[in-house]
RNA sequence: CGGGGUGUAGCGCAGUCCGGUUAGCGCACCUGGUUUGGGACCAGGGGGCCGGGGGUUCGAAUCCCUCCACCCCGACCA
């Protein structure tokens, strides 16, 4: 492709609204254009990347017996009706406003598993795997970061159909296999995690994450393999546990104590002798909950271990009205109404500890949580922090950003039910199909790779994403002819050995196409410039690593091939 | 949806407080010439409903009201 005739408007300056790399790069390198919050066309350029990915994962989704579908964007409202996610989905799913009745899919689980019911009767037509590469609608509340987060967006998402839970395990271990076999294709760091389901339903499932800045997630992760969204990472702190010392329970003024801070600093005691309550209230009932000392409360925990999503920290009339006391001085001791008590692990059966009296400024001493306190669970309810032991290795865990670039889940029956799509076994008997649903942002993998392979100069792609193999720049082509010639015949000579290139023959000054060519970042570089041409030579250059050198026209394509091999 | 910010040429911005020439600068673009191995130079030129609407005023990019768009933080999020 010549470059005079290609269509990549580069940008030397960085658009204002840019905040993060990968968009900046996207922008300026001319992948893409925005055309509207969260709405981005694809240039010639990035789509010939995206179509890169698209194949890679295409060629492992076929690998591990995936078939391939073109479902439709449109779809009738009823489906979505007869698994309730219309109102789960909210205002996130676009409706049809002249066209009552129909939607924007935000996603396909309903549409497979209505072709599911409606031909997939028998044990022997499973298992299957089923997937599609394509736009899926979802009406964000805010598109962010470029493509990362938009409102239209390509997703991979496959399904599969089992007849047994053990078949679903084998069906989620394929796909997390082909999932580590795509990111590491495309040559992006990542690693999983075990996540909750959320609004999908079903049981396990994982999260293949990628440690950036721009994330939205959190993760604690080690060196040692540890890796969990912050929603369930644990850590291996130990507990508080008992002194030694057995003091009876002694009340105690503390007027100007309204955190646990202002209990250290004031009355000289040790953080981890602090308990700090917290109350909350799940499905409208009060909950005391005991956390070691400035912990933080993990609501994600906090829902699971209360079986509820509706949860909330209660107000001010609340606290008095259940335990007597407002914030700062509520405790597990002399609690005007009796109401669930639950405590972090790491509290267990500890003595000699701090806490609020449920009386506005009074705390308690040397409460013994066996003697004293009628807490009966014990749960992890703790956020972990940067720096606390891994659970594997005991080294410092790291907490960090991270984006998602793809999520496998056991969905297990929930669609198959809502939908009734059933299958007969071997002995006549009807059972519900078991789905798993597993998805890939497509657009995310390329931008992750943009975060992760580039420099001050522009984006470096390598061999499996590059939208061409080499840049062929002739310099000052105007001025000598016999360097065009020899760049048009390079050219030609490397398309006829198969490979893509793009050749840079716009009349521009060098620097321009120098700094063009960086900024595209094709992952090899071919120089025709007048100095080296005159003795039969031309230059090449390796973008990822800036090594240069100066070769004979004639061992142009031995070299390039050498480069891929 | 809450908080903050920004809308002036294709891009990046100044001008807005404190109203007053024909709205400016850099890059990009067009013409001619000189240049040419890391974003050249000279000369000439084109391009603006100053986000939209309404108001105040003799006069509005500038003041007031209102709507819209975009970005950031939060909420939300497979």
């Amino acid at each position: 492709m010549k470059q005079s005739e290609f269509f990549v408007p580069t940008l030397k300056e960085t658009p204002a609204d840019a905040t993060i790399p990968s968009h900046q790069l996207m922008l300026r390198a001319g992948l893409v254009r925005p055309l509207a919050s969260g709405i981005f066309s694809f240039l010639p350029m990035g789509f010939r990347v995206l179509n890169k990915v698209i194949n890679i994962i295409r060629d492992e989704m076929n690998s591990i017996g995936g078939q391939e579908f073109l479902l439709p964007a449109l779809n009738p409202i009823e489906i979505w009706e007869q698994t309730g996610r219309v109102e789960a989905m909210g205002d996130v799913m676009f409706h049809i406003k002249n066209r009552e009745g129909l939607v924007l899919a935000p996603t396909h689980e309903e549409i497979i598993t209505y072709h599911a019911r409606q031909h997939v009767k028998s044990y022997r037509d499973m298992p299957q795997i089923w997937y599609q590469i394509q736009t899926k609608f979802r009406n964000e509340p805010r598109p962010k970061s470029g493509v990362l987060r938009g409102r239209q967006f390509i997703m991979k998402d496959a399904y599969s159909l089992d007849t047994s839970w053990e078949g679903l395990d084998l069906s989620y271990e394929k796909h997390y296999e082909a999932y580590k076999a795509i990111f590491n294709k495309c040559g992006i760091k990542f690693f999983d995690v075990g996540a909750s389901s959320g609004a999908m339903g079903g049981s396990k499932s994982q999260e293949f994450m990628v440690e950036s800045d721009s994330g939205e997630d959190t993760c604690a992760i080690s060196d040692a393999g540890y890796a969990a969204n912050i929603e369930v990472a644990t850590s291996n702190l130990q507990p508080v546990g008992r002194i030694d010392q057995d003091l009876p329970l002694e009340k105690f003024a503390t007027p100007n104590a309204k955190t646990i801070d202002d209990l250290i600093e004031q009355y000289n005691i040790p953080e981890h002798r602090c308990a700090k309550s917290v109350v909350y209230m799940a499905d409208e009932s009060p909950v005391l909950i005991f956390m070691r000392g400035n912990d933080e409360l993990n609501e994600s925990k906090l829902q699971s271990v209360l079986g509820t999503a509706n949860v909330r920290a209660a107000v001010s009339e609340e606290l008095i009205q259940f335990t007597g006391a407002d914030h700062g001085s509520i405790g597990p001791i002399n609690l005007k109404s009796k109401i669930k008590i639950i405590a972090d692990n790491l509290l267990k059966d500890a003595n000699g500890m701090v806490s609020g009296a449920n009386e506005d400024g009074f705390h308690y001493k040397n409460i013994d949580f066996v003697r004293d306190t009628s807490i009966s669970d014990y749960h992890d309810l703790r956020t972990v922090q940067a720096g606390e032991p891994c659970p594997i290795s005991g080294q410092a865990l790291r907490v960090v950003k991270a984006i998602e670039l793809g999520h496998i889940f056991k969905l297990g029956t929930k669609y198959s039910v809502a939908l009734g799509a059933n299958y007969l076994d071997s002995e006549g008997k009807e059972h519900p199909i078991i789905m798993g649903s597993y998805g890939i942002g497509v657009e995310r993998v390329m931008a992750c790779y943009i975060e992760q392979h580039h420099d001050e100069k522009g984006i470096i792609w390598s061999s499996p994403l590059t939208p061409f193999h080499a840049h062929l720049i002739g310099i000052n082509e105007p001025k000598f002819p016999e360097v065009k010639a020899a760049a048009e015949g390079i050219y030609a000579d490397l398309v006829k050995a198969g490979f893509d290139v793009l050749y840079d023959d716009r009349d521009e000054s060098p620097g321009i196409k120098f700094n063009d060519a960086d900024l595209i970042g094709l992952p090899f570089q071919i120089i025709v410039g007048n100095k080296n041409l005159k003795d039969g030579n031309i230059e090449v250059k390796d973008r990822q690593t800036g090594d240069r050198k100066v070769i004979s026209i004639s061992s142009v394509i031995t070299e390039i091939q050498e480069f891929y091999k």
